[in-house]
This record gives C-alpha cells, structure tokens and sequence, in this order.
DNA sequence: TTGACGAATGATTGCGCAATCATTATGAGC
DNA sequence: GCTCATAATGATTGCGCAATCATTCGTCAA
C-alpha cells in the first residue's frame, strides 16, 4: 500500500499519543469524548495535537465505527431560490450540531437523483433529505432499506418511505384559483414551466377549481418544459394571450414567470389587475416589491428545511426512528396589488 | 468493533468473489478497471454483485487508496444567484468525469470558511475551489499546503495559493461607472449592500473613477453589511435621494439591488433614464426582461466554474501540478435602457 | 515439444481509526 | 491500612478495500 517516503507520512493518533505520553486509543477519545480524559492528559493532548497539526483521517474514522455525521440533501435544483430557502432553513437547524451537509443536485433527472441516493446511501449518513415523493421504484426500495432517517419533502403523498414534510401542493393551488374567481375572474388561465411531479399537482389544482365552477377551457392552459425564467413568463404570457386574447387572469407556476409576465404585461399596456390579474407562486423576496406588488402563494420553504433537520435530529437522539410520519406545513395566498 | 449479527452484515469484496468463484481482489479490480479482466470473469462478477447487491465502501476504498473522486467548492452563500451560475458551470464540467461535487457553504463567514476548508483538506479530495481570495491566513497556510489542487474563484490578487479564476470587480466597475459618466450624468451615487472584499473592491473602483473625473461625493455612496435583496435595494435608493436628492444615477453592486431601485425609482415616478440612470452588477437573466431593461455588467460567472473543473481535471491528469496560474475573464458592460 | 512472454489472477498486508475488553490508578468508607 | 467501587487508561483487533508482489495460465515461435 502506501509506500511514501517515511518523512512525509501523515500524522497519526499514534504519534500525538507517543508526543504526549499517552496511547493512541486515549487521543482517540480525547477527541470524541473529552470528559472521559483526565483534564492532565487531555492537556498535553491538545497541545500535542497543536504541536503536530494533527488532522483526524475521516475515512478511517467511518471505516472503523461505521458512522459519519453528514446528513445528505438531495435537490433538483441549485438555481432556484425555492430550495436555496429549504437550504438555509436546513443550515439554520444544523447550528450547534456536530453534523455536516452534504447536497447533491439531480437537476430534475430521475435517473441522476437514483444515481445520488445510491451514492449517498454507501455512505453511512446520519439522515438523508430528498427532495419529492416522486423517486424511481429502484431508489425507493433503495431508500426503504437504508439505515439512516429518510426525509422527503417538498411534497406530501401515499406511502412515505420514511417521513415527509411538505404542503400539497393541488390545495395551495385550489386557494390561489378560488381567489382569483372571487375577485371576479372569469377567464383564468395557467401558464407553467419546468414540469416536475409538483407542477403538475398545480396544474392539477388549476384545472379542477376552474372546472368546479364551469370556467375551464383548455386553450388557456399553457405549459413547456423548459425550466422557468422571468424571460419565459413574459413569453408565455404572450403566447396565452395569443391563444386566448380575452384571458382575464393568469395563474403563473412560480413567481419568476409571474414577474415575467407582469413585466410583459406593463410592456403591452395591460392593466394588472384591472384588465389581467396575476398570481404568483411561492412568494419570493422579491415580489412584494414588484409593482404593483405581486399576489403570490407563500409556502413555507425555509421551515421544511428546518423540521427535517430537527426530525433527523430526534431520530438519532432517540436511537430508533420515530414511527414514519406526514408532516403537512401550511401555505398561505398572500393579496397584493396583482389581483382586484 | 462491529460486532452485529451475522446475518446483517454488508456484502464485501470477499462475498461476491465467493459468489463469482475469484478473489477479491479481481473483483476490485473488475469494479476499477475492467479491461484488466477477462470477459468471462467479468461476465460473473458483474452478475454477482447484482445478485448480492453489492456496494462499494467508499470509506475503506478511501482508507486504502488515499484518494476520492471528491472536488470539494466553497461558496459564502447559496441563495446568491451568482453562485448558482458558478455551480451550473462546474455541473457542465464534471459531466462524463467520474468526480462528483461536495459543497460547503460559508455563509460569508472567514471562520466558517476556515473550518470548512480543514474539514474538507483532511478529506483527501481531488480538488479543492474556494471563492474569492480573503481567506484567513491560518486558512491560506492550510491550502497551501494542500496536495490537491486548489482554485480560488471569483477574483483574482495577489499571492495566489494555487491557482486563480476570476476578474476584476475593480476595473468592471470602473468600466460600468465610464458608461455612466459617458451618459452625461455627472451626480453619480452608488448603493451598496453585503461589504465581502468583492463588493468593496467595486466601490473602490466607483470612488476612484468619480473622483478621477472630479465627480466623487462622498454623500452619494451609501452601504450597508445587510445581505442583498430586492427590497433592500428600494430602500438603499430612498435614503440616498433623502441624503442627495439631485443624484442622477446609481450604480448598484448587484443585480438585486438595481431591480429594487429602478422598482423604488417608478413608485417615485423618477423617470428612468432621462431624470435618474441605474446601473447594476452581474447581469441575471431577470434583468433584461425588466421595464426598461437594465443595463449591467455581465460577469462569467458560468464560466468561471466550467474552469474551475477544466483546471482541475487537467491537473489531476498530468499528475504534477501544472504552475500556479491566474486566469483572468472578461466582463462586458450590457448597455440597456436604464442608462440614456 | 519446449521455452518465453504477456495476460490474468491471487495472497498478503496495512491504511488510521474505534469497539471491546482488560488492566491500572484513584479515591471513598470504614 | 484495607477493601471495594469507580475513573482512567491501554492492548488488541478488524472495519473493507487497494497496493504490491508473486504466481499461474494461455499463446505463439522456434
């Protein structure tokens, strides 16, 4: 094996123990369980390990207790702000642990998301975070075996491998259609980019709203693959109105299409919201300062990232895994000026 | 050790070379270079690690091989879109390598970064990007001493460890701050929020070409350590009019900030361009599709990260280090409608 | 048929750490 | 001063893999 030159071979827990007179085992602990060591010993520890620059190797550490203390998070995305939200949430909760983060991105591929889990699961985690209910049949029996507390969020559904924090996402969208009908709408369309299982739940909760009450056509649902930009929204709009030029209101998929199709909007002389009312999704920093300020759908991004890590947490706390268990977060339409 | 059951324990090297009737060590070698191994033996081990479901331990490959296939990045933020860009680009990059990525985010913390940078030095990885060039001398000492290499991104200075990737924030603002001088506007403020070493090399840049031209007032710069956002910039423009009212354009660090002074601006009825011009920083897709469309300056932000990894994996091939290099990217000022 | 050479395979060893169990200091109580 | 309990420390072992070196197999030329 390694076969260096003897000078420039890393630093050992046996030599810190050789330094500071003790054996390597009670370095070992001095590092994990300080209280356990003598306040004399572990002295001439710490300086021993100053003295020397001695850096713990992690990969022997977890080859020989079969442990990390990294918490996996995988997301479909790092260029939207949706789950940069759930990130810092999640970051929030880990202060004053001694866990770390590792993210993987499957940039909205099922199949580089199973690739990850795999990955992830050889690893020994301490929890692992995955983003929708959606995975592959492979991954989720993959995920049904694995050791660690497993946390989908996002989204809520049957057969939770693990837990799940989430809202649903057919109901957020319910309130936000409903109110657009409330304030008077008649003509409601839908405009949607980036198809994932959630914006389709959203469509869903589009088309059966507007078909409650007799307003669904079809022609004035508008949706693309392509991944969402305020560049889209506008173009979108513009295509909607294309369509269907009498189109009172439009329901945007997340608010960066929103934005785009306000700006669209003002570019056309469309007045928002006497002539087009707009509504957004997921409530953005940046839409109640649009103007006029933007009618959009808070969803609680920040606090899902939070409960799964505080769920992960009381799981390895508690040494078994709590029963598996739904947690459903509230969303919220927030009114602003888009909307009469 | 370990010390489970017998029966729950992990399948090993040694389990599907008993299954597939070789040794182990063929086996490890049928996983890391199956051209060394006959199509018949291959053939079996492949079938047996299905059959057993076998997965590789990647602390004990680690352990034994002294290396990963891990590039580690240090970002100081996640919710930034800038850095977003910098991850899609390194994403492109890693395509078809067999590296993967592992973020870790300081949260423009020198001392988080600090730890993060040990955490991640001791993991052995195959390279190691850090953004921009301020880290803490301990920090510094730590890279350099590094076996892997190590690329600072974002910025480019003196001393590099390693090498570096970026552009000046200093002279793209002097450029930006030409333009707007060029313009007629002879009342320049600017608006600056997050003080990390890059926004501050930019406000250096701003002072040194408006007092160049006679045009500096100290009264029309206005920062603040809050983090950037769409709001925040609305406000930073109302309390430099409130300070200077016959300002005449302002330069905005960022994107964020210039979107929520031209947005501050229009609730003002300030017309935009002729009475106040605005300038931002990075140019985000969102600002093109603004009303009027934002004139900024674009940075390549994508890629600075596709070279990072460029950079990277040519080092790993050639086996040496190639010398440390800096490697400066152009920036370009996009004239839109928010300067006349 | 023999020898030689390269391809294919295998045996052994140790990477650095932590779990287990054993042993030795330390101190309390009488 | 002694016993016993507890704290503190240490010796041994193996986690699963890959590096090294040794061995066997197959093939082809003479």
């Amino acid at each position: 094996m390694v076969r260096k030159t003897s000078e420039n071979k890393r630093v050992t827990l046996v030599d810190v123990g050789r330094e500071a007179n003790v054996s390597a085992i009670t370095v070992s602990r001095c590092i994990r369980e300080p209280e356990k060591v003598s306040p004399k010993a572990r002295e001439r520890i710490e300086a021993a390990i100053a003295r020397l620059g001695y850096v713990p190797d992690q990969a022997a550490s977890t080859l020989a207790s079969g442990r990390t203390n990294v918490v996996g998070l995988i997301v479909p995305s790092l260029t939207n702000a949706v789950f940069a939200d759930v990130i810092r949430g999640i970051y929030d909760a880990l202060e004053d642990s001694n866990l770390s983060l590792q993210i993987g991105n499957s940039r909205y591929s099922p199949s580089k998301e199973e690739v990850l889990i795999r990955t992830f699961l050889r690893q020994k985690l301490s929890g692992l975070i995955v983003s929708g209910i959606d995975q592959t049949q492979q991954a989720r029996s993959e995920l049904s075996e694995a050791e660690c507390p497993i946390v989908q969020i996002m989204d809520i559904g049957p057969d939770p491998i693990g837990h799940q924090i989430g809202f649903s996402h057919f109901d957020a969208t319910v309130d936000a259609i409903e109110h657009l009908i409330a304030c008077g709408y008649r003509k409601p369309g839908l405009i949607a980019a980036r198809m994932d299982p959630r914006s389709q739940a959203r469509v869903a909760g589009f088309r059966h709203t507007a078909e409650r009450h007799g307003l669904l056509d079809p022609t004035r649902i508008l949706t693309t693959p392509q991944s969402s930009s305020t560049g889209l929204g506008g173009q979108l709009l513009s295509d909607l109105l294309a369509r269907a030029p009498d189109t009172d209101a439009v329901f945007c998929n997340n608010d960066d299409l929103a934005a785009g199709a306000l700006f669209e909007a003002q570019r056309r002389n469309i007045p928002v919201p006497q002539q087009l009312g707009i509504c957004g999704f997921n409530d953005l920093e940046m839409s109640a300062h649009l103007n006029p300020p933007l009618t959009s759908v808070a969803t609680p991004r920040y606090q899902i990232g939070y409960n799964a890590i505080e769920l992960i947490r009381s799981a390895l706390n508690k040494g078994a895994h709590a029963q598996p268990r739904q947690q459903y977060l509230p969303t919220e339409i927030v009114v602003r000026q888009t909307t009469r």
